[in-house]
RNA sequence: GGAGGGGUACCAAAGCGGUCAAAUGGGGCGGACUGUAAAUCCGCUGGCGUUGCCUUCGUAGGUUCGAAUCCUACCCCCUCCA
């Protein structure tokens, strides 16, 4: 179904195509793609496009925000976007990475979890114009003949393509029978939505292709797949994710945001960039040389990068002042503004003197006694920054004092009786 | 249903009667260096006012002067055969 294009048409869907295809990993097939932005140019149509969501993972961080980013711009150029909440889905677990059983969850969870992505997509989506959908609502009432059905429209060949079934299948590693609905089901979802294209991660890929087949299987124009490169965390090696704890999560506090990006690898700076800011490609490219040719140092562009994130989600107040905090104790080994204060019974002393192990213990710097004495015994404590290293040292209590351990816990005391 | 393998600290993995709070590696933490990057080096990594004591090697019992190590039962995981 080629289509006679104006020229101006051509050049909206050229437009279209090449800022789409940007960042992206893969569009398969891209001819499919042009042709949908094509007919979409032409009769006005928006294009559907679908992103699943886990239903259970209600702290978003800058991973999630890859593909969200990208949505946007379908947004931006007129696009509908389409989230699937698989809560559905969910009672049965991805097989992809670790396959451990999954909790039920309530429908009130799911719910809640669903606001909790709407509010925290917000800060990159137009969520006004997104819309939201459950899979149990297609999926719950198919009965026991229709996913047999729906099972007899792939073969175990097919679905052991799969590159983890695969692994698991080499390693002999056992494999569930249920774990293949997994992506019979979010196909079946793109069926449901009528999906044109859908988004997701790398490691989504399998699944989004299932997609694309089980909707040629119904009768439908098969969807596109667009694949986004999976975001490394603050460990610069594993993929960022909320329980390797190597993540930035979009509600954190400004500084330790901040903070956080700081502490990134300077090879993943331009991927950061890349993926998870709104800077301009231009501003990008130029960067980029910049630092190529030595005219930026990486710790200046890192800086920006913070600032940036920083300012996507708190606003430019936010970022400016969570700079200075940073400046202010890490590159001038400053204390920070705010330390959080610690109230001290002023009886937890004997002669207006606190034991040092105990007083960390009691300011909740340290998790044990035995911890604060290797803190101290490795030089990692400071009171009023002179540096404590002997564990039997009294310290005289005083009102304001400021208790460090490490390179950035602090804590104020605040001498009240209770 | 049958045969076999296995559950050790955050993870992986040694240990198989005492010298084991448990080798080693990874991770993490502290320190030096620095740009809270990387690389490197040193140290720490169950608890307790600590030359000692208490709790930990799937769970519960037992044998023993003494158990992560031996015995019994149970729970869980994995592989192969059916």
């Amino acid at each position: 179904m080629e289509l006679e294009l104006t020229p101006a048409e051509q050049r909206e869907v050229d437009r279209q195509f090449a800022l789409l295809r940007r960042g992206a990993v893969e569009i398969v097939p891209e001819e499919e793609f042009r042709q949908k932005l094509a007919r979409s140019v032409r009769t006005g149509q928006p294009l559907r496009v679908k992103l699943g969501l886990d239903p259970s993972a209600p702290d978003i961080h800058l991973g999630h925000t890859v593909v969200l980013h990208k949505l946007r711009q379908f947004q931006e150029l007129g696009h509908e976007v389409h989230l699937v909440i698989g809560d559905f889905t969910g009672r049965i677990g991805d097989p992809t990475g670790k396959s451990e059983t999954r909790k039920q969850l309530s429908e009130e969870d799911v719910k809640r979890n669903a606001q909790t992505y709407v509010q925290q997509f917000s800060k990159v989506l137009d969520m006004e114009r997104v819309k939201l959908h459950y899979n149990s609502q297609w999926l719950a009432p198919l009965t026991f003949a229709q996913v047999i059905e729906l099972a007899a429209k792939i073969t175990v060949a097919r679905m052991l393509e799969r590159e983890d079934f695969a692994k698991r299948m080499q390693q002999e590693l056992p494999i569930s029978v249920h774990e293949f609905f997994y992506p019979l089901m979010q196909g079946y979802d793109s069926v449901a939505l009528r999906a044109d294209v859908e988004l997701g991660g790398t490691d989504q890929k399998f699944n989004l292709l299932m997609g694309r087949m089980l909707q040629r299987e119904y009768g439908q124009e098969p969807q596109v797949a667009l694949t986004m490169p999976l975001l490394e965390g603050l460990d610069g090696v594993q993929k960022m994710s909320k329980s390797l704890g190597n993540y930035i999560g979009v509600d954190e506090p400004p500084s330790d945001m901040y903070g956080k990006a700081m502490s990134i690898p300077d090879e993943l700076m331009i991927k950061y960039f890349e993926l998870v800011t709104d800077l301009p490609g231009d501003e990008l490219a130029r960067l980029k040389a910049d630092l190529a040719e030595g005219r930026l140092h990486p710790r200046d562009a890192k800086m920006r990068l913070a600032y940036t994130i920083v300012r996507m989600y708190h606003g430019e107040a936010a970022a400016e002042e969570a700079q200075r905090r940073f400046v202010t104790v890490f590159q001038q080994g400053g204390l920070p503004e705010e330390i959080p204060v610690v109230k001290l019974d002023p009886n937890q002393a004997e002669d207006g003197q606190m034991w040092i192990v105990a007083l960390l213990s009691a300011l909740r710097l340290v998790p044990s006694n035995a911890e604060a004495r290797r803190m101290i015994q490795q030089g990692g404590v400071r009171v009023d920054g002179e540096k404590v290293d002997d564990i039997d040292a009294r310290i005289p209590l005083r009102d304001g004092m400021v208790v460090q351990v490490g390179k950035r816990k602090f804590a104020k005391v605040q001498v009240t009786e209770q």
